[in-house]
DNA sequence: CGGTATTAGTGAGGTTACCTCACCATGAGG
DNA sequence: CCTCATGGTGAGGTAACCTCACTAATACCG
């Protein structure tokens, strides 16, 4: 209730999240790959291959953006675009063996900093934080 | 300890600081301010006059960049140079009458949009995420 | 069946919020 | 006083987005 906490938390909040996408950050410069790509490349590991709108609808991006970032990822060798057989207005992005590979360390990357994050923290402390953000998010 | 669960504790995070986020600039908008020239009035309201380079510490950006947001508060009539009566190269930034109503307005906005996020919190769960998040800052 | 509306992707060009590098004026130290 | 460091900024660049306009193809409708 008081106002002052609450901005508190929220500065709080803030703070934390900016150590966490440095932490990210780090962890995907080795790698070569910003962090836009490494969300694309992410998505598609996940998901499998799909339309460019269908990526833009993922990363909730304008479809213009996908097309930009599958160009920056076509160059780099990591995703193809091939024709929908089913229809030929569309293309169809998947994985090149490097791309995979890329989402691959990519992946690992990222859980490896999100360990080093929140290595300090009890057990207790976790399940209350994932309580409580889980909360936050309705 | 469980790899999975670090990875859902941070993709949960993520998530919160997104909504988050998108609430802060809702509360901005209205107001006809960017996040970044917010961030700078705020400085500025709370820590008074200051050469470019000490905003931009404070905003951790380059100097230039400083200098870049100054260009457009003064173009708005929200910041004014002045030079530094003890050192001729520097100037020194102050809010204006309208700089500083805007710096208010921010503020207020800011809090009002914490208090919307945080509102769903019991005062148990806001003094857990409090430690938790401060623990996590070290 | 033909005509219109819709959809998928992309070229062109713009914006925001940063950056580095080079430079000038000034100040500080030997 | 001469060199070196510092404060600010011009010039120019980048990443990651955006909108608008356009083409090719498909879907719908009478």
């Amino acid at each position: 209730m008081d106002p002052a906490a609450d901005e508190n938390l929220s500065e709080l909040f803030w703070s934390v999240a900016r150590t966490l996408r440095h932490l990210n950050r780090e962890a995907l410069e080795p790698l070569n790959v910003s962090p836009s790509h490494g969300r694309a490349l992410a998505v598609l590991l996940r998901h499998g291959p799909m339309r460019p709108g269908a990526l833009a609808e993922h990363l909730r991006i304008a479809p213009r953006s996908a097309t930009e970032v599958v160009d920056d990822l076509q160059e780099r060798g990591l995703v193809e675009r091939t024709p929908d057989p089913a229809d030929r207005r569309a293309t169809v992005l998947h994985l090149t063996a490097a791309g995979t590979a890329a989402g691959d360390a990519i992946r690992a990357a990222r859980q490896t900093a999100a360990e080093r994050f929140f290595a300090g923290l009890s057990d207790a402390d976790r399940a209350d934080l994932t309580r409580i953000l889980r909360n936050m998010r309705e």
